[in-house]
DNA sequence: GCCAACGTTGGC
DNA sequence: GCCAACGTTGGC
């Protein structure tokens, strides 16, 4: 199957791609995703696939690494956990409601890509991220958006 | 910190 | 099944 691109959003200050850069194996799970939208669209995620590392509710937000899929996926198993701010009473081992995948960090960009850039080029417009009011923590992405992204980036494509 | 946009919940 | 109320996201 042809690799696909994602864009995954997270709050720096939860975690940050030099979070990811820091685990063993540059890898870790991709927990707490509490969207159907963003679950459906992990569920199509295929080992490989490459992802645009977003930072959200930074000043500016913006595009700050290259990761890739690194398994596929598999129950989140914080929405079992009582104790987890991600639990959910509704999803169980037997029939689980949500899922995760591992993503492994590929390299930081040389430069970030702020949002106001993305929202300036009008080669992206269509990109969800820069639609108004969306915020989908994970999307789908076109490869022609992601060459792009990194070509703004001052990064090769690969 | 504000608040618009959006998804979810629950009463009816 | 409708929709108001509510909680969350995330840019600014």
């Amino acid at each position: 199957m042809a690799r696909r691109y994602w864009l995954m959003k997270s709050e720096p200050s939860a975690f940050s791609f030099n979070d990811l850069l820091d685990s063993p194996r540059n890898t870790d799970h991709w927990d707490g995703v509490r969207n159907y939208q963003a679950r459906n669209s992990m569920q199509e995620m295929t080992k490989g696939d490459r992802v645009l590392f977003y930072h959200s509710s930074t000043a500016p937000p913006h595009v700050v690494g290259i990761a890739e899929i690194a398994r596929e996926a598999y129950p989140d198993h914080t929405a079992f956990d009582e104790k987890s701010k991600y639990y959910d009473s509704k999803s169980s081992p037997d029939n689980p409601r949500w899922f995760m995948v591992d993503v492994r960090a590929i390299k930081k960009l040389p430069t970030i890509v702020p949002l106001a850039d993305l929202k300036a080029n009008p080669k992206l417009a269509k990109m969800l991220v820069v639609q108004k009011g969306q915020r989908l923590s994970v999307q789908p992405v076109t490869a022609a958006e992601y060459t792009e992204v990194l070509r703004m980036a001052g990064a090769s494509a690969r």
